[in-house]
DNA sequence: GCCAACGTTGGC
DNA sequence: GCCAACGTTGGC
């Protein structure tokens, strides 16, 4: 299994949008970015992802699972893009902030910093230990 | 609201 | 194929 990370501007689509869809999830439609998207396509069926908040919250809210593989993006007729659909798992205890992420040192190469505007990204495995620690859930 | 980073577009 | 202009994202 592996690890990821996903942005959502939560004025637009929010954790709790994702949790009010349950069991049936959402897709994760209207990226429009080539970087993104191939990640999109790496994912398999039970990868996890950390739900990240940008904008006024600036922090991992919590974890999504990957409940279909890459199809085309509906919303668009565009064939070159392509999304997963995920489902809400569990809610961080406390989320945690991009200025903790930036504080703790062992997360100091992740994406979230490196690359700012990259809005589906990998994580590691001890990346993914260690911020879940910090929010107060099972990994 | 501003600005840095960076991706995309289009002229040459 | 280069590069200037422009648009978007996201942090501050």
């Amino acid at each position: 299994m592996r690890y990821w990370l996903m942005k959502s501007e939560p004025d637009v689509f929010s954790w709790d949008n994702l949790v009010a869809k349950g069991d049936a999830g959402e897709e994760w439609d209207g990226v429009r970015n080539y970087q993104a998207r191939n990640f999109m396509r790496e994912m398999q069926l039970g990868d996890r992802a950390f739900f990240y908040h940008s904008q006024s919250d600036k922090a991992v809210v919590g974890i999504c699972e990957v409940i279909a593989e890459a199809h085309p993006d509906s919303t668009t007729d565009d064939p070159r893009w392509e999304c997963v659909d995920v489902k809400a798992l569990r809610p961080f205890a406390t989320p945690v902030t991009l200025a903790m992420v930036k504080e703790e040192p062992q997360l100091a190469e992740m994406a979230l910093l490196r690359q700012s505007r990259l809005s589906v990204q990998p994580v590691s495995e001890e990346e993914w230990r260690v911020i879940c620690a910090m929010g107060g859930v099972d990994p």
